[in-house]
DNA sequence: ATTACAATAATGCACATACAATATTTTCTG
DNA sequence: CAGAAAATATTGTATGTGCATTATTGTAAT
């Protein structure tokens, strides 16, 4: 039933597949202006989605679809039977990228080289355990040094988790640095890293070869996934080698997601 | 016409609705499930939007918003006739929040103090045209020292380009640092970072009490609109004050957006 | 065999519609 | 007048439908 044909205008489709933005679109670019721009202020009540309807001469599904991607970006927030509101822009936050040698090396132009210092297998210490939140078992601690270029880039000590990440124990990270390689085996994960600038110690200094007390910028990460901690790491820059950059876009990250 | 009633099970939404989850974020749930566990690897074809309409006993257009929205989150890739997709995990990359002293004090549990130690309207410099990318024109040059109890916590130098935000010039930042005068005057905006460790020189040890070549973590801003740049800043935190937390999910980010 | 064209299948966009959930507003009642 | 109940407006979710767009596949013709 329904056999159709209540045929419709027609040609609005038309009108708006011929080029145009699609209606939805257009309408989250010219609410996205209005609050960028602050006409529509922090709090402000945005229309109904009938009243858009009728603005943009669209179907409310449209309209809420619109809203909906809307309040997905972070601009807007929507309250059942109260309305859509423009929200407070988020805290401000950054996105870095690129952490990793391998990308910031060959972007700089420069050749890479990378050594292993030092690979162990042993049972957990109690420091072992607190960077990987264990209980027991063992891990596989490893040093590596890496080179841009002839020159000392950055030097990181990890630590894996052999009862999540069992595989690493026969990996030969001669070919292959641990970071990728666990980029490789895990892809899909999450972590937590820490920034911070400390003083050379004096073995650090050496491995570095930089002054006791030089100024490093260091790098401490935690990976992990739902089934537990992966592999905890610390990397440790000289300060004349590296620089984190980081870019922002007040819409592009919001604390609800 | 088509007034309706081919009523439909009608006890169908019933079920969904008792607690349940909404269909779609059921779907979006068990893929992401599949994904993230490597079930589905990068690159696999996953069914047809009427596959899974199916599979889950409901209609396309539902499936349709599902893949949507996974696709938004970077998760899926489609493409028209092709299919969709399981994307490549985007680049390493983390989310770095709340880079003010403000907020990072507060949740430390201190007290949060700030002076003004100086205060310049000026015309440009060359090295200011640079940081702010203008060519003429004025600037103000602020420089202000945050507490943290009775502790040194940061030494800020910022530039407004006074081309670009010209009410700046007649702000009494004594009340409100500029960073966070800044965040409500223009609350949606874009900007550059730069995090480097550097040793601290003679005046800068000597404004927050450190030893000179002490190390200090630095965190360079530009902050711009789509009218131009607005300001500049350079925040020094001496190491043993400020470590920067950052957080990333895999599926958080993702170049595309 | 290779190219060109047609058929087809998949996603993309939009519509009209219905009902559920819920916060607000209004009305009613004690 | 205050508080409770009912009405109402608004968003949330889902359905079924139709057509546009486009990549792939298959077929036919050169």
């Amino acid at each position: 039933m329904a056999s159709t044909r209540l045929n419709l205008p027609g040609n609005l489709k038309m009108i708006t597949s011929r080029g145009a933005l699609a209606v939805h679109l257009r309408i989250i670019e010219d609410f996205e202006t209005r609050i960028l721009s602050g006409l529509w202020h922090t709090g402000f009540r945005i229309p109904t989605e009938h009243e858009i309807a009728a603005e943009y001469n669209c179907s409310r599904p449209t309209v809420a679809k619109a809203l909906m991607l809307l309040e997905q970006k972070g601009m807007i927030m929507r309250r059942k039977r109260a309305g859509s509101f423009v929200r407070r822009p988020p805290a401000q936050s950054v996105i870095l990228q690129a952490l990793d040698p391998a990308t910031e090396i060959s972007a700089r132009n420069q050749k890479r080289r990378y050594e292993v210092l030092s690979r162990v297998v042993r049972r957990t210490t109690s420091g072992d355990r607190a960077k990987l939140r264990m209980r027991s078992g063992r891990v596989l601690s490893i040093v590596t040094r890496d080179w841009a270029d002839d020159v000392i880039y950055c030097l990181e000590e990890r630590l894996f988790n052999l009862d999540t990440i069992p595989d690493a124990e026969h990996i030969d990270f001669d070919k292959t640095p641990p970071s990728e390689w666990l980029v490789l085996r895990v892809p899909w994960r999450t972590g937590d890293n820490s920034i911070f600038a400390e003083e050379a110690s004096e073995s650090h200094a050496e491995a570095l070869q930089v002054r006791p007390g030089a100024a490093l910028l260091c790098i401490e990460r935690q990976v992990y996934v739902s089934t537990g901690y992966l592999s905890y790491s610390i990397t440790r820059y000289p300060a004349s080698q590296q620089r984190l950059r980081a870019h922002y876009d007040t819409s592009a990250i919001h604390p609800t997601t």
